[in-house]
DNA sequence: TAGATTGTTAATCGATTAACAATC
DNA sequence: TAGATTGTTAATCGATTAACAATC
């Protein structure tokens, strides 16, 4: 299987969580068109997202969901699992540690960093935070494989060098700086500002 | 001026913010290959996007940045402002306020909404929090008009409902909660844990 | 069967990039 | 001038959607 396009790796996701919320209904059967309405996308693009990853359904009575489910952590997880680290406890933080919580997911949270002494080596949102003196030797002891950048701007670009110099293979960054990484590493942006001031332009728009 | 791709708009924000640190760092003139540096992207894709809102420089020595930042904010700001508020003021709620501390801006966060007794009436990062029940109210009396959707995903579909009833034009959903708005209503989404689960299926694949 | 559904190719749409003339 | 830069059209790339044959 050759990498897929970021987009429906996107959707794969989305169909996973909306799936698992079908078996908790007690829907064990769903159309491509069924699950499409409940995204607010396309039958086709549904369907053409699992061609993509190879599935196909036996009948034409909808996809079997936990088989579908299956299928579709085959694809995304890893075997082995991921260990993830947030740096920069703060709101942000917390508010992304408090998804991993109660989950039982490939996705491993085992740590967290911060530079306040209030901070450090308590747990907070059900993992312990590090000073970011011990980023070194945390990252290789825990074997953390992907970090979510929450710090203040000012400490972005210094702290990410760092990561990637210790061993992180993506950062998913949630700062305002953009940063740079060597090619191998996955970067991941997103950018809240920029998404307020896009939906002000189009609310503006609309008036006109 | 016809509206513009989303995707550009997403950009101009993101170049008037890189212009505003060039003023910061006294740099009065910069060329689109710099500009294009600060955000890792191209320069052709710079000069699109300016050419797209109609803005050219004087001369080959680059933009002006006081001048450009002008033509950026007459495009994507709104003459009166925009009243925002913060729709269940947790952790992520009050990560979104912190943006708004401080900033000049066109966009005004004049209040937040939850449902904890704790929090309703209080102050919280700098805006006073309202019972959900005082949406309708709230909404009209502040003239709020875009709603920043934060709460547990069990209220997003109903208090989103409510919001657009009574006023609201555009809708920034960080539930993982898909929402339908009706035509007219802006609305825009973001799945945090999409973007996990992204970032770690991209390091798997790096990996084989 | 007739109707509904799936899987897949081809066409379309939208966004990025290449190419280049014009300017300083 | 020569070299660098800008503004813009045309080409390319990637993602979505339309069309449709195959299946139950």
């Amino acid at each position: 299987m050759t990498t897929l396009p970021g987009k429906t790796v996107e959707r794969l996701s989305e169909y996973r969580r909306t799936l698992l919320e079908c078996l908790r209904e007690n829907r064990n059967f769903i159309y491509s068109h069924d699950l499409a309405a409940r995204l607010h996308i396309t039958a086709v693009q549904v369907r053409r997202d699992l061609m993509l990853i190879g599935y196909s359904s036996l009948h034409r009575k909808g996809y079997d969901v936990k088989d579908l489910v299956d299928a579709i952590s085959r694809i995304i997880d890893s075997d082995e699992g991921m260990n993830v680290a947030i740096i920069g406890i703060g709101n942000l933080g917390r508010a992304l540690a408090g998804y991993f919580k109660g989950k039982r997911s490939k996705l491993n949270l085992v740590a967290s960093f911060d530079n306040d002494p209030q901070k450090i080596n308590k747990v907070i949102s059900g993992v312990k935070c590090y000073p970011y003196d011990d980023l070194e030797k945390t990252i290789q002891e825990l074997r953390i494989d992907i970090a979510i950048l929450t710090v203040p701007p000012d400490f972005a670009r210094r702290i990410a060098e760092e990561t990637v110099l210790f061993g992180i293979k993506g950062i998913l960054n949630f700062t305002t700086v953009p940063l740079n990484v060597p090619a191998g590493i996955y970067l991941e942006e997103y950018d809240m500002i920029t998404s307020i001031e896009k939906v002000a332009y189009f609310v503006k728009e609309n008036r006109l």
